[in-house]
RNA sequence: CGGGGUGUGGCGUAGUUGGUAACGCACGUGCUUUGGGAGCACGAGAUCGUGGGUUCGAGUCCCACCACCCCGACCA
């Protein structure tokens, strides 16, 4: 993957820009006009499907494979046919000029890197198995990147001295492979993915303040341009650290993030960390504990109906093994789930949590579906707070077929930790108006993070000061996936007969369609010539050329979902010109030739017709 | 990793009580056709995911494995 063949190649469709000569890769002399068979259907590298493809469920997923834009090889592993690479190319672009307006420097870094490079910053240790690892010929540890940051701090050790050279800002295209232990969704969740990275390099906080700016407003200008409706969600930093983090989401309902979101006043979090209001509890004399047979109640359902009362006098106990060992009893009231983000934060989880095991819950003295921490032995206790002052709750006995009324914290037992652990619910009051959220699905399609100096102390990467003193680097880390995003174009994008792609992003401007074009040979002729004043402006539409009944060729450029399709044939002919169609309105005009002609050798005026 | 599902020409599928693979689309050739996935004729293309087993005989039954999809776990 070079990006600098793709930045080599830029695309210049319908923009005013002078058409530059392109160089062939495999050598062509220079200044030599360029042939690009793929402007011709009948060479491109690419076939139309007319049934959807069995494996896919998402409109994106569907679409992008029956339009010929991308084909699988592997679980997660995608090729981009040319005219995907297009899209690709597009979005890329997009992002690189927003990149480079705020300052930001292009550069490249490699993806196979040495493993103490990832030993240095301790996360080869703290990653798991999503990080590829494997040897080279010398039996050196190498690894897969996943992200950038250990590069670029290594890169400032070396090159930055003074805090004259900050701040500084560098971003790459590359390929990202993260082993993930489960593909879905045709390209939104893959293993290999290309990714704008940024890292920004700033002297203090309020540097970094300064760049996460920028490089949000870039986001909100990047995301408008490529037709996706995304929003800013506050998000989880990890343990690994850093200060803010926040996280472009598109709604959709094959998402994999629930956000919570409030209509009235635009509160948007993760549902990670997102922290709402709870109602208070009655207060109420705290009563003795009394057991209670209860038997086969191994749910709050079952415990609250076989009781009658409401789930919210009930305790919820869930078990957890934290990956450094330590065993979890997390307690929630009955009606509130636990947030696990928020439990692996409160205890600082390293190698976050896993449900426990029968096996491991009975060994520490409790009983599943009958526990409770009464009685708990060699267990991290963490309550959450609601629950913590809700008196009189019914818990578990840690025996089969009984439980406990009238269980009070800290009477009943000790927390090591009381804590916000529990998941925001649709109707909960908004943290920031009151009125209730409203839980929604969403895509992350890009991400911005406050990293601080964890990475730069870990490599020494420090300037000196005015003051004459070293100072580690205060980084923040920006990432976009290129091939999600494409998805999210399409998700948000289509019909029922294909994709509609923005201008800003779709592979060419125009796809010209002949019809009849075999049997009268005006259509042919005139088709001929537009699509050559085109190439000669530098201006690239697609021209279907095959010899194909309408039927498929009028489908099929519906299903490619360029902005504008150019019909000629002898019926527009005898009307005066082209039939000009837009593609996301479905509205018709007839244009002269000449006029389109100038169209396309000044750029396609986009607003004029239609 | 747990649960569910699917593997049969390029794509989508059928295949009965076990008897030597069928259909639509796509593809090639010829003729006809040409504004909404054309028609006719001829043709090419499949060791039925892999390995083992049962059987005179396996796409079909049994076992193991692999791949892919969906749900969950997971996702600095």
């Amino acid at each position: 993957m070079c990006a600098r063949s793709r930045a080599r190649r830029r695309l210049r469709v319908g923009t005013a820009e002078p058409a530059p000569t392109i160089l062939l890769a495999h050598g062509a002399a220079p200044g030599c006009a360029a042939i690009l068979p793929e402007m011709r259907l009948s060479q491109l590298f690419f076939t139309t499907l007319r049934d959807d493809p069995s494996d896919a469920e998402m409109p994106s997923h569907r679409l992008l494979v029956r339009a010929g834009y991308v084909r699988q090889l592997g679980s997660g592993i995608y090729s981009l046919l040319p005219l995907g690479f297009r899209v690709t190319q597009r979005v890329e672009q997009v992002i690189r000029e927003e990149m480079d307006r705020i300052g930001s420097q292009e550069m490249e870094m490699p993806v196979v890197h040495p493993a103490e490079v990832w030993k240095e910053s301790g996360r080869y240790f703290k990653i798991g198995p999503e990080l590829v690892r494997f040897k080279d010929r010398a039996e050196r540890d190498m690894v897969l990147a996943m992200t950038h940051e250990e590069v670029v701090a290594l890169l400032l050790r070396d090159i930055v001295r003074s805090y004259r050279q900050l701040p500084m800002m560098v971003y790459h295209f590359q390929t990202k492979f993260r082993d993930e232990p489960r593909a879905r969704g045709g390209l939104i969740r893959v293993r290999e993915f290309v990714m704008k990275d940024a890292y920004s390099c700033d002297r203090d906080d309020a540097g970094l303040d300064r760049s996460y700016r920028l490089q949000y407003e870039a986001y909100e200008r990047i995301f408008r341009r490529l037709g996706l409706n995304a929003i800013a969600v506050g998000a989880d930093v990890g343990i690994m650290g850093g200060t803010g983090a926040h996280e472009f989401m598109v709604i959709n309902d094959f998402g994999e993030d629930t956000l919570v979101l409030c209509d009235a006043c635009g509160y948007a979090d993760n549902q990670q960390i997102a922290v709402v209001g709870k109602p208070e509890p009655a207060p109420e004399a705290i009563l003795p504990v009394e057991d209670v047979e209860t038997p086969g109640a191994t749910t709050i359902d079952a415990l609250a109906r076989y009781l009658d009362v409401p789930r919210s006098r009930t305790a919820k106990a869930a078990f957890f093994m934290a990956g450094d060992g330590r065993f979890v009893v997390a307690i929630v009231r009955g009606d509130y789930d636990v947030n696990e983000t928020k439990l692996v934060n409160t205890i600082k989880a390293r190698g976050g949590l896993r449900p426990a095991t029968v096996e491991e819950i009975t060994a520490r003295g409790m009983e599943a579906g009958y526990g409770s921490p009464i009685g708990a032995r060699d267990a991290v206790v963490v309550v959450d707070e609601l629950a913590a002052r809700s008196p009189n709750l019914v818990a578990g006995a840690n025996r089969v077929g009984w439980h406990v009324r009238n269980v009070n914290v800290p009477r009943d037992y000790a927390p090591d930790h009381v804590a916000e652990i529990t998941s925001a619910r649709e109707g909960d009051p908004c943290p920031r108006c009151g009125g209730p959220v409203k839980l929604r699905q969403g895509i992350e399609v890009g991400n911005i993070f406050k990293l601080g100096t964890d990475f730069s102390v870990a490599f020494g990467s420090t300037y000196l000061g005015e003051d004459g003193q070293a100072h580690p680097i205060v980084m923040g880390s920006y990432g976009i996936g290129l091939g999600r995003n494409v998805a999210c174009i399409v998700e948000a994008h289509h019909d029922e007969k294909g994709i509609v792609w923005p201008d800003e992003v779709a592979p060419y401007a125009a796809h010209l369609v002949t019809i009849s074009g075999a049997r009268d040979p005006r259509v042919a002729e005139v088709a001929d010539r537009l699509h050559q004043v085109a190439a000669d402006a530098g201006r690239e539409i697609l021209y279907d050329d095959r010899d194909e009944s309408p039927g498929v060729k009028l489908t099929d450029a519906e299903l490619l979902g360029m902005p504008w399709i150019v019909t000629i044939s002898p019926r527009s002919l005898a009307a005066g010109g082209a039939e000009l169609t837009r593609r996301a309105t479905g509205a018709r005009s007839t244009v002269p030739i000449e006029q389109l002609e100038g169209w396309l050798r000044d750029g396609f005026e986009v607003r004029a017709p239609a």
